[in-house]
DNA sequence: GATGAGCGT
């Protein structure tokens, strides 16, 4: 009947005066702090090996060796490419002979410019061990010993 | 591949 209508229509009217709404989240405050300990710590223990990332696509291993050898002496520089397309993934890998070099290395060039790209350098996390054939047979056998 | 966070065939 009519008194559903009217009961939207005070509904409708039961607008907010301007002042309590605004009060109410003005006293709210956003979860800035997380209290979850998982924070991602600053990553990295020194290690002679740095992982760059921002690297431009078009950024090369010679490009990338050649940017931090100025810091000191590169003994490795590799940007990671995917395997089938052999595009750069847009981040690498620099080693350098000593931990001072390294060091060097990260300061010098961390948030540097390379082809265009801002790159950022840090300490590179150890990686798991997988390369076959590094003593002959990783499953325990070796034709040495098998008969 | 269109400027995109990440830890390596």
């Amino acid at each position: 009947m009519a008194m559903k209508a009217a009961a939207i229509k005070l509904k409708a009217a039961a607008a907010p005066s301007t002042g309590f709404r605004a009060l109410l989240f003005s006293t709210s405050r956003f979860p800035f702090n997380q209290p979850s300990p998982a924070q991602k710590p600053p990553p990295a223990e020194p290690s002679t090996n740095l992982f760059v990332s921002g690297l431009s696509k078009r950024t090369t291993n010679e490009g990338l060796r050649g940017a931090f050898e100025k810091f000191g002496n590169v003994v490795d520089a590799k940007v990671v490419c995917d395997r089938v397309s052999g595009f750069s993934k847009g981040f690498g890998f620099v080693r350098y002979a000593t931990l001072q070099e390294a060091e060097a290395g990260i300061k010098g060039m961390d948030g540097q410019f390379l082809d265009g790209w801002v790159i950022f350098a840090e300490y590179a996390r150890p990686r798991n061990p997988s390369p076959p054939t590094q003593n002959g047979a990783s499953n325990g056998f070796s034709s040495t010993n098998f008969r």
